[in-house]
DNA sequence: TTCGTAAGTTCCAAAAAGGAACGCACTTGT
DNA sequence: ACAAGTGCGTTCCTTTTTGGAACTTACGAA
């Protein structure tokens, strides 16, 4: 199966994938969670080839998960804004990195602490279900197929 | 930067997408969180070429994410079921589908909604605070880092 | 005039993925 | 007995994707 292929999948994973399933677009986003908006310096601080990164932008915003807006003309110049479909990747960015956090160890301290902007305290990401307040685990859970 | 460097960034959105920055992976992990147990059935259900399916498989052994049990000698048979910290990965999964469901439409209607299984009513993935049950956002949060 | 900055593009080599067929050690059906 | 089927891969070859470095274009500053 190609990309073009799982996009059209009928699975959300498939389908989610075909946006953010490969080695970069994470890696991207993130810098865009922390505020970077430009090109070379995503592309420094990312480690990324100039080529990927041109056609990783290109992808994320014909996706609409990004903005491309000039900030100067003559020359052109742009930067990358995350959208609302972009800023909804969230939670997905930082069940990653608590999962991570505990079970794909560092050399050394873990690189991020994630903190309330009201209280100041380090958070404990969990899933819960938005009405009931109950914990979403895989024991708590089953999957139907909508066919 | 190639898989090997991106597994000792520090960074641990980096580290997670070592594991599962890929195409196929979170495919693969799907399957194991319905059920799915071996080789020939998640080759016909993923569409992945075998040789990939192999490979991944055995990476995803090495990063301990699946645990490789024999069930029959002679000849010899395995089949892969997640270990506790592929189990953990259940909330990047499910923030995952949530995202998808919301934001990248299918052709036809969605493939599968969350219930709970005490209840049987349909889930709606939140990202909370454990202590506080403060929703977790872009807004909300900050992140520092620890070095 | 040369240097630096920003956002790419071009070119070529290396790595990864796709596709189909083959191998091996059984088990089952006729 | 013999052919076909099952399960889990591996091999071989082609296509796609990355990596790495240099080049381009349009400026502003020293």
């Amino acid at each position: 199966m190609k990309w073009d292929e799982l996009r059209e999948e009928d699975c959300p994973v498939a389908r989610g994938l075909s946006v953010i399933g490969d080695r970069w677009t994470m890696l991207v986003l993130r810098d865009c969670f922390l505020g970077i908006r430009r090109f070379e310096e995503m592309q420094a601080r990312l480690g990324i080839t100039r080529h990927v990164l041109a056609d990783r932008l290109r992808k994320l915003e014909a996706d609409g998960v990004l903005r491309r807006d000039q900030y100067q003309e003559r020359p052109a110049r742009f930067e990358y804004r995350l959208t609302e479909k972009g800023k909804a990747l969230y939670p997905v960015l930082v069940s990653l990195v608590a999962w991570a956090d505990q079970h794909v160890p560092a050399r050394e301290q873990s690189g991020i602490t994630l903190l309330s902007r009201d209280t100041g305290e380090p958070l404990e990401p969990t899933l819960t279900d938005a009405k009931t307040g109950q914990k979403i685990t895989h024991l708590t859970v089953t999957a139907r197929s909508n066919r």
